[in-house]
DNA sequence: TTGTAGGCGTTATCAA
DNA sequence: TTGATAACGCCTACAA
């Protein structure tokens, strides 16, 4: 395994161990002849400087790293692509790193923090209910990116992102209702769930409330446990047991457009039709939403816009104000899709 | 940024640094009293070992690292759940290394491989043409997995995983014609794309001629260019430009399930029907088709069973034979959805 | 324009 | 069971 190091080329070149260096990063002060023969030989050998030696001495790198939880949840991916494009164009390194489900993202953050010596970090997702002490321990500054602000007063000490779920949520259903719906049930997770889960279930119940409409705990159907209770599979098995159960109701709020989705599947194998026998209505605003047939009637989260906040947050942070944690609240568009209807009184 | 390091715990507890790293990576050989009590000030002083230094003077490391090139393509995302956990059962550390579309995944790996001192590696997707030469300047084992094989020869150099692109896209071609289609158009990449897009169409080619049908030039319809070209918006964009030139056709087959649900939207929203106006195949099998309404009749393959082979091949050249370097090609399934239909003459 | 040497924060080796 | 010390591979003063 003996790799070819710095001084292998050095020595090969018969030059010191600064003068590669100074070729290999483009340094100044270099003899361009000198500069030429030692990458030649660095091609010819395959020499590939090693990284951890090198963020090890650096003192500081122009990278930001954006943390995820779940990873492959479509949501973020527009997002994604959108810190991307934003940190390359600031001549930033982007480090995405995934953070298993059972991972503290503050650990992995403070972990590469060092290890990289980061600029500045993006928690992507996610719903923590972190300490503000444990989000001290970082020390450079970081954003907290749509994710759930179930403890507003702690949010506030941080800089964020994000649109307010319950509020949408009760746009949503308020909605519902306006198209004569009150019989609208819930597809929703568990009672202990802290997550979106928690703020979009309020928002129901407050738009219920407005409507003058009494929340019946027979029309809330608990998504599977686990980490895919938010998928399209979740959405499918939960409302195909909603199905045998008869339940009466024209309208399924879903929370979010991946289980909306799951629940037209199951409608309409179940030989009803969505709008016409339920109005279904998702939260997220999802590209396959769209197109979808029948296209999700949804709150649009604006993922792109609110990528580029983040990062402008964050930039404004590194580069001037580290003390100005603002806190962007985003409104969600209400799409109307062709998945809900006015209900027809017979 | 003066940052806590292991010199101030030993110092702080008034012990060596190397009893330190005792207790902080398990070595045996410690006592158990003191252990606790650097444990104690390790965790009050918020010290977090530095990663960099770490992989430097590690002589291995039990990590393997997945390379993906479009990570948000959501046919990855199971096969990265698997990767996750079948890395992990291992006992091995995961790493999702996301490679830039303009990067090269193997400088990514050459680097990545000094940098964490690798074990594995696994090329995920994309559709490379890299030399032999290049490959082979990586040390530690590495599997293509569902990686286009062009190159047939050159893939059977490495260890690798993947359906037969050009069989299966013959298969379900081959099954359209069964249907009784004769005019089918493809949804197709560029002419010159050198990636699963040729392989396909070179089976949607062979399946024509088979049936006796003759290839027309007409019947292909390039999608838009650039790295989405396989995305749902690539297919619903492409296909309302087909429906404008209102081409004679009764079948389209679309080269990825994310085209072909492009497809279906696009036909719908003309006032057309899927099957009934028009039958749409597409190829991957991804979730969502099953899903979609009409669900897409497709080739699915087999993603887990395929990440769980990748994972096979890479433990076995890590343990035992490095030089075994197996191609292995699994059968796609053609999943009948209600996308298609039998032709009906009139 | 170039080379020497010290140190980044760890782990590994060896002696105590 | 512990501690000193030499690497690990690189960058960066500083000296030449």
């Amino acid at each position: 395994m003996e790799s070819v190091t710095i001084k292998d080329i050095a020595r090969m070149c018969d030059v010191g161990v600064s003068t590669v260096s100074r070729a290999i990063n483009n340094s100044p002060g270099i003899n361009v002849a000198t500069k030429q023969r030692i990458l030649k030989v660095i091609e010819e050998n395959n020499y590939v400087p090693n990284n951890s030696a090198r963020n090890l001495k650096r003192i500081k790198s122009e990278t930001i790293a954006v943390l995820v939880k779940g990873i492959n949840n479509s949501f973020f991916s527009p997002m994604i692509t959108e810190f991307e494009k934003g940190i390359q164009d600031e001549q930033y390194t982007f480090i995405l790193q995934r953070v298993d489900q059972n991972q503290d993202e503050i650990d992995v953050a403070l972990e590469i923090e060092k290890e990289k010596k980061l600029k500045g970090i993006v928690f992507l997702g996610g719903y923590f209910s972190h300490s503000k002490e444990k989000l001290n321990k970082l020390k450079v500054p970081f954003v907290l990116s749509t994710i759930g602000m179930q403890d507003i007063e702690l949010h506030k000490e941080f800089a964020s992102v994000a649109v307010d779920d319950e509020m949408e949520s009760f746009k949503i259903v308020d909605y519902l209702c306006s198209l004569g719906h009150k019989k609208i049930a819930i597809l929703a997770a568990s009672e202990d769930d802290e997550s979106i889960g928690k703020l979009r279930m309020l928002g129901y119940k407050r738009a219920l409330k407005k409507n003058g409409i009494e929340f019946d705990k027979n029309l809330v159907f608990e998504l599977i446990e686990g980490n895919d209770r938010y998928s399209v599979k979740s959405g499918y098995i939960t409302t195909k047991k909603m199905l045998q159960l008869d339940v009466q109701c024209t309208a399924v709020y879903a929370i979010t457009d991946a289980i909306a989705i799951g629940a037209c599947r199951a409608i309409w194998e179940s030989g009803k039709k969505v709008p016409d026998d339920y109005s279904i209505a998702g939260f997220d605003g999802l590209e396959i939403a769209r197109y979808y047939i029948p296209s999700i009637t949804t709150i649009r989260q604006p993922v792109e816009e609110m990528a580029r906040e983040t990062l402008r947050l964050l930039f404004g942070m590194i580069n001037n104000k580290p003390n100005i944690k603002d806190n962007i609240i985003f409104s969600g568009e209400l799409i109307v899709g062709e998945s809900t209807k006015r209900l027809e009184l017979d």
